[in-house]
DNA sequence: TCTGGCACTCGGCCCGGGTGAGTGCCAGGA
DNA sequence: TCCTGGCACTCACCCGGGCCGAGTGCCAGA
């Protein structure tokens, strides 16, 4: 095992590369930091910790940068999460609070995110699947022309135009309506496609087929809506980034394009709790030079959806994630109140 | 004024700019263009053009560049709109005909503009303003909590939570709804504010209050709502040009992320026609190196909205207008459908 | 086990010359 | 009057060499 001292030394490269974004030779870091020993000495600790693979050095004669495995010892060992500043604290909330709806309160808290962490910011809107049926609508646009309005308790709200075969008049209508909402409201959208299984067998004979009609779209619309949604903000803070980067940014932006990889990253990540994944770790060969951090949210004990921050490996991972946290803690908030 | 050959020399060097990225010289035109004339007369030509200010020098000894005047002079006089080929008309029909509600219409439409033209692509949902209102729905989620439903001819949802003051009886509000729909339905959210101005007066004492509650509601969200949403893709696009872009991503990037600016961008374009800005005609200062492209959408002859790209000055202004208009047609037409 | 000393490595920088694309100008010809 | 070929000139770019210095590894001594 590594000695006290030599997890200090790396804490101290980590820390030192993150802030100069230069590789550290070990005259500077004696300079920068109270560790009590000569440069001498820090060179044997550093051969060390290259051979067991947490640094490594750029070319011959320069100094050590972390490696994905130094961070993630830094991560899991060293470092813990930075508590925002309560000025920061009332900044979020007084951020959040003027949303107006639920498109508002995710665009809100990208903008934050981004803004927070100076990073790349990635919010999923709260997920059908865990969410539960605040209300179901159904409008008769014409005759035969039915929408179908969902809403959630997150306020999440979906609509899908029904073009049905025959008419369906206005009270089976209604009548379809109450029945429907006394079955699945305050429950699950995963429980939906039991709830109303039997449904259609209840109605006489001639709005059998319509009524199956509209059950069969509301139940693709849940099925087509765990494509989960999501936003994101703050793609200028990726040219804060090293000059060769160029190279770098174009898949770190065309990752970022497709939403499925950035909702399969985040679906990886735990439940509770804070994910951190440092470079390789990352599946997407676009995403290996850059670490996320995602943290559940939701306006209860459960978590709805996720967010977090796409940045480079080399970032502030204790101020990152206590800004990610403290994010996530109000957005939960907010929705609970809505 | 410029004879003939002289703007036929603006040209040529306008298309191998654009296809070559390197500044073009005398000799390099007479052999890929049968200009008819040796090189020592396009000289002339050349210094003749740069004295009007149509093209420059990057530095002495070193080939020729369009200035934004003489892509103005290009775009207005020397170049047509190519034609989409119909394989690609194909391509977008069947690209954006999957479509399930306008969320959709909209990403799939920012995707394939980002995709035809290897730009930034830009689309602005369909207005409200210019929509006109397809239904309102009231929901009473709670005896004093009502959810409000905006639904528009071009498929747009916007809904508001309403918190009133005295509990609602449910005849009350399928009134006010009945009432309110037959007053709005068809006609142009402008037109709404003046239309319900007198329904709480027909309403009981009782329900008056909560009545100009819900409309008061409802105005603003006209309002608010007003504040156009917007969607971008294809900003991994924007790394394809020049290595020495990386200053010039940054305030383009931030640029994007600023809905507003893009909002007041397309705004500035025509309502019929398509719009062209190039270079500095651009107020914003981090797009003063690009250009946009720009063209009103709509259901109907009328447009309800714009969409766009935004690339460099240098870009293959026939073919981007070509698929930006192309693609225009096609969401119209998708939003009649629906 | 730590320390100071020492030789070594190698990326970054500056310098200077060679190369070539492109220009402007001019005198002669259609 | 307009076009053409010729010619001298200008620079950006490329390349190789030499210097510099930060940083290293190793070793002998405390």
């Amino acid at each position: 095992m590594l000695s006290e001292r030599r997890l200090e030394v790396l804490r101290a490269i980590v820390q030192d590369y993150v802030g100069t974004e230069e590789p550290v030779g070990s005259k500077a870091l004696t300079e920068r930091h109270q560790l009590g020993v000569s440069p001498a000495t820090i060179r044997n600790d550093m051969a060390a910790l290259e051979d067991e693979g947490f640094i490594a050095q750029p070319h011959t004669s320069a100094g050590r940068i972390p490696t994905d495995k130094g961070y993630r010892l830094f991560v899991d060992k060293l470092a813990g999460v930075k508590p925002l500043s309560s000025p920061e604290r009332r900044a979020i909330q007084n951020f959040l609070d003027g949303a107006v709806d639920l498109d508002d309160v995710v665009g809100r808290t990208v903008r934050l995110l981004a803004q927070l962490t100076r990073q790349v910011a990635v919010v999923q809107y709260p997920s059908l699947t865990r969410s539960t049926v605040r209300h179901v609508e159904l409008l008769a646009l014409a005759p035969a022309r039915v929408m179908l309005v969902l809403i959630t308790d997150t306020g999440r709200v979906e609509q899908r135009l029904i073009d049905c075969q025959t008419p369906f008049g206005e009270t089976s209508l209604a009548d379809l309506r109450a029945r429907l909402n006394s079955r699945v409201v305050g429950r699950r959208f995963a429980d939906v496609p039991q709830l109303v299984q039997d449904l259609p067998e209840s109605f006489e004979q001639d709005d059998r087929g319509t009524v199956s009609t509209v059950l069969s779209v509301l139940l693709e619309t849940l099925v087509e809506e765990t494509e989960e949604r999501l936003m994101i903000g703050g793609t200028a803070n990726l040219t804060r980034f090293g000059h060769d980067f160029p190279l770098t940014i174009r898949p770190v932006l065309e990752a970022l394009e497709e939403h499925v990889v950035l909702l399969k990253l985040l679906g990886e990540a735990k439940d509770s709790g804070m994910t951190v994944r440092i470079g390789h770790e990352n599946a997407h060969e676009g995403l290996t030079s850059t670490s996320v951090v995602a943290v559940g949210y939701g306006s209860g004990d459960e978590a709805v959806a996720k967010l977090g921050v796409v940045g480079p490996t080399r970032m502030d991972y204790p101020g990152t994630m206590g800004a990610v946290r403290a994010v996530a803690r109000y957005v939960g908030q907010i929705l609970a109140e809505s």
